[in-house]
RNA sequence: GCGAGGGUAGCCAAGCGGUCAACGGCGGCGGACUCAAGAUCCGCUCGUGUAGACGUUCGUGGGUUCGAUUCCCUCCCCUCGCACCA
């Protein structure tokens, strides 16, 4: 045989036109509830890479899986069309990022359509149109009208030199430059709308306990963001500027706060600037809330601790955030790491007030803080009358007792602010009138859409002159457009709905149709979309569900974040250089080949490194199986032809032991695969796939095969590996004469369950491993006969009567059963090793199933030993042949 | 620091209470086929062993159990996410 490959190209050019020719993708509006499987849609950047291919092979594979199952699937693609790099793109080019990215949609769909990904089609959605973005505005209004959005001043990222807002993920560095043009990066005052994610904040973290189809790392990631945090909140009266809320989660130390900290931007401490020289300078020149040292400057003012009454000093310091909390805080050195560094830095009392939880009977006893805080829960000490009361109980009474104390939740999430500065985006859909300020613009003049692009250095909406001026929907005034446009992550958090109807006029999505459809069922993509895409998406599905109809409170029941596809251990990337193309590989080995070499890899979620030697191999793999399926179909299609009797050429042989070896290898495989495929695990369904195929093939070179039973096991390996490798599973399912398409064909089925199937092989593979051993150790030069002897019925029977059996005595009750004591001291005997081995004992075939795995698989130990072999029954052998035999392990006698 | 996930034979990597000296792949070794190479196929790849055995292994040290690679605890190391978060 040849590792000359096949030709792929034509294999696969046929396929797809056939494929496209019957619209074979198709997915019918009227449908009841598909299996929903989605890949997260690109970024139409120009070009498909590795991470996509693997990213929708998997997808593809398991929609094509479901299907062959008899499932309806919904499979669709789009384009996550609107961006910056196409602005970029754009100008570097000078054409415009709607070509730009026009462009790139056509060329990467092409290439999707190469790799055989089987989507349909007809309801490709691209944000970047106006039928779709329209959407947007329309969502945009329903969420100001349901009070989910609000305008305010924010601090953004800001690039002088762009003359543009960035994501913090576009400031590089501990410099903080542009990523662009490398300019230091400035911070602004904007002000910007914002989508009230927070208003959900409990809901989204609560009801991640219930995605249960979701990776772990996933859900974790998404509570940390989320970060609700049970404290209290707490006033401690300033002189001068009456009392100021610090939030704490450690109440039960307020005894031990001896001093207080204002954030440099607290209203306070602005004020204090004005007149306090030494604050204004700090403010303004030491802050550093990034450094690692806690930096602070002392004032003239004292807080009242509202619990000791006592007078601390007051600082502004700047590892006090004003976003976290209240911008304010109680510092207890005692009990606090950092707090501790900045007083003993700044020679404030560090006063101890929780103790260990002391030994029983004895007296809590406050820790030595000089040097290190005590931070763990305790008995409190050193604090009036609730000393003694253990730090949760202290936390409850002190939020009670104290005045101005009460319970407060903090998070970590942040509202979603959409306004971006840039070009490619959906425009905000608002106008701006000097009477009536923001002005929503009204449904029935939606979509606002985007002006020609100008090439200009800062937003080319500004520039855009024409388009901004307008008159104002409440007052007909003159007004001003909006010129941000929203964040792009607004149009992925609602994408997956609009693949349900992608042509509706008349609203986002068929309400009726999405609460049939939804959720998702199997969601793909990368680990990067871990929190802000899929917390967005739930966010927003969930706005929906209480304010349009939808009855869907999560949009993705089954998640699977894919692994990195590396090279040499490092992931690809342009700038190191080892970036392998899809298109290479596809023109070198085919797309049949790209996927199998990458579904057979590892597990969709682990990292892989791609190696040529692989792919080379899996390409061998399918041309030896093509040439196997020639082999015996392509004889009979010509006798099928002349109108002879079809006679399976060279494929006359019976139905005898061999046969029916093979025959249980198809069903085991078929049952191995089956339970792989559902579980996305398709390396392993390959793997049973592909050692099928061997033992077929070995099978053709021991003997003449049957031709049914080989026709079955080529059958089952064209479509198991039809999800992953379909152009080559078409190309074979015809030749072995089957009409209409593998993608519709019925997935295999077998009538064995996975525990018969291993039960058998451990049989003969133990068996097997016992020949080989015996011969080798005995030194066996040439063995001439090998006899496997299946171990007389009693001893199943007893092995039954052990397993079952709780007595202590388990020889007793055996020789209780008259045929087996009957046996006198083989009984004695293996009832000794029954009772040794008494807690570790399991049900083993019965006699006769062993003896037809073994002389079924007597043939491996013919040809590995060139040795005659006998499979045979305990009563034709002598009595001493049988001391080693069990169920589950057979005697066995070699001669030489 | 907090949280999550990991550490398995030369390498990659399954297993997650007994079927485990531990699936599979790569690499290495030997054999069949071949004039030869490649491909394919068959074995071996912790140690000892002339009949299927025994001994020592799954990051470290303990524990639970008749029995632990699998469960619990301690420590060490790796990867990822969050982090001067009150």
């Amino acid at each position: 045989m040849s590792d000359a490959g096949y030709d792929h190209a034509a294999v696969e050019r046929r396929w797809q036109e056939a494929w496209d020719d019957a619209d074979a993708y198709r997915t019918p509006d009227d449908v009841e509830d598909p299996t929903y499987v989605l890949g997260m849609y690109p970024y139409p950047s120009g070009k498909l890479h590795m991470g996509h291919v693997r990213n929708y092979t998997i997808t593809d594979a398991y929609a094509r899986y479901r299907r062959m199952q008899g499932d309806d699937v919904l499979h669709p693609m789009g384009w996550d069309a609107f961006g910056l790099p196409a602005e970029n793109a754009a100008k570097e080019r000078d054409t415009n990022p709607r070509d730009w990215t026009f462009d790139c949609i056509e060329t990467m769909r092409d290439q999707m359509t190469a790799m055989g990904f089987g989507y349909d089609w007809d309801r490709e959605v691209t944000t970047c149109t106006p039928e779709y973005y329209q959407w947007n505005q329309w969502l945009f209004r329903r969420f100001h009208e349901e009070d989910l959005v609000e305008r305010r001043d924010a601090e953004v990222n800001w690039c002088p030199h762009c003359e543009t807002v960035l994501a913090d993920e576009q400031v590089e560095g501990e410099a903080e430059l542009c990523w662009r043009c490398d300019t230091p990066v400035e911070t602004r005052e904007l002000e910007q709308w914002f989508l009230k994610i927070t208003e959900y904040a409990d809901e989204l973290l609560e009801d991640i306990d219930d995605l249960e189809g979701w990776p772990n790392s996933v859900r974790q990631m998404q509570r940390n963001w989320i970060g609700r945090q049970y404290g209290s909140e707490v006033d401690f009266e300033i002189e001068g500027h009456g009392p100021v809320t610090a939030f704490t989660t450690r109440i039960d130390t307020i005894y031990g706060a001896t001093f207080f900290a204002l954030a440099p931007d607290h209203p306070i401490s602005e004020e204090l600037a004005e007149e306090d020289e030494e604050v204004r300078h700090f403010i303004e020149h030491e802050a550093d809330p990034d450094g690692d040292e806690p930096n602070g400057v002392e004032t003239d003012l004292t807080a009242t601790n509202p619990a000791t009454g006592e007078e601390i000093p007051v600082y502004v310091a700047d590892f006090v955030l004003s976003d976290v909390g209240t911008g304010a805080l109680m510092a207890v050195p005692g009990h606090d790491e950092r707090d501790h560094a900045f007083a003993e830095k700044m020679g404030e009392e560090i006063v101890p007030v929780v103790a260990p939880e002391p030994e029983d009977g004895e007296d809590p006893e406050a820790p030595d803080v000089d040097d290190a805080a005590f931070t763990e829960d305790g008995v409190l000490v050193n604090s009036g009358d609730y000393s003694g009361l253990d730090s949760e109980t202290a936390r409850e009474r002190l939020t009670e007792d104290l005045e101005s104390a009460e319970h407060a939740t903090q998070y970590q999430l942040r509202d979603w602010g959409i306004s971006r500065q840039r070009y490619w985006g959906t425009p905000i859909p608002v106008v701006h009138c000097d009477d009536c300020g923001p002005v929503l613009v009204p449904d029935e003049d939606l979509p606002v859409e985007l002006p020609e692009f100008i090439n200009t250095t800062g937003n080319p909406l500004d520039a855009a002159e024409d388009w901004k001026e307008t008159t104002c929907p409440d007052c007909g005034g003159p007004a001003e457009r909006e010129t941000d446009t929203m964040d792009t992550f607004v149009d992925s958090s609602w994408y997956f709905l609009r693949y349900v109807s992608p042509g509706l006029e008349d609203a986002p999505f068929d309400l009726e149709r999405a609460n049939d459809w939804m959720p998702v069922d199997q969601y793909v993509g990368g680990i990067e979309h871990a929190v802000m895409h899929l917390l967005y998406s739930r966010f927003f599905t969930k706005v929906l569900a209480d304010h349009e109809g939808l009855e869907h409170r999560e949009p993705f029941t089954n998640l699977l974040a894919q692994g990195m596809v590396q090279l040499e251990g490092e992931k690809m990337s342009k700038s190191k250089g080892n970036v392998v193309s899809p298109q290479r590989i596809v023109e070198e080995y085919g797309a049949d080949t790209a996927r199998l070499f990458m579904m057979q890899a590892a597990q969709p979620e682990r990292d892989f490194d791609w190696s040529e030697e692989g792919v080379r191999s899996t390409n061998a793999f399918l041309a030896r199986l093509k040439e196997m399926v020639e082999e015996y179909a392509a004889p009979r299609a010509a006798e099928d032809a002349s109108g002879e009797e079809p006679r399976a050429n060279g494929y006359d042989g019976g139905k005898d032991a061999v046969a029916s070896y093979v025959d249980a290898e198809i069903d085991a495989t078929i049952a191995i695969a089956d339970a792989e495929y559902d579980d996305l695990t398709f390396n392993k369904a390959l793997r049973e796939t592909q050692d099928l195929t061997r033992t077929l093939r070995q099978y053709a070179e021991y003997t003449e095969p049957h031709a049914e039973t080989y026709e079955r096991g080529l059958s089952a390996v064209v479509r198991l590996l039809a999800p992953v490798a379909p152009h080559l599973a078409e190309e074979l399912y015809d030749e072995l004469g089957n009409d209409g398409f593998v993608v519709d064909a019925p997935w295999p089925t077998a009538e064995v369950d996975r525990d018969y199937v291993e039960k058998r092989r451990r049989l003969v593979e133990n068996t097997r491993e016992d020949v080989r051993d015996i011969v080798e150790v005995a030194g066996i030069e040439d063995p001439e006969r090998i006899d496997v002897v299946v171990a007389p019925e009693w001893k199943y029977d007893a092995l039954e009567i052990a397993i079952e059996s709780d007595a202590d005595n388990l020889i007793g009750e055996l020789m209780g059963h008259d045929h087996i004591r009957q046996q006198g001291d083989a009984a004695a005997d293996y009832g000794q090793d029954l009772q040794a081995e008494r807690e570790a004992l399991e049900r083993t075939l019965g006699p006769d199933e062993e003896y037809a795995a073994l002389e079924s698989a007597a043939w491996l130990l013919e040809r590995e030993f060139d040795a005659d072999v006998r499979v045979v029954y305990a009563e034709e052998v002598d009595e001493s042949v049988l001391k080693n035999a069990e169920p589950g392990r057979p005697a066995i006698e070699i001669e030489d």
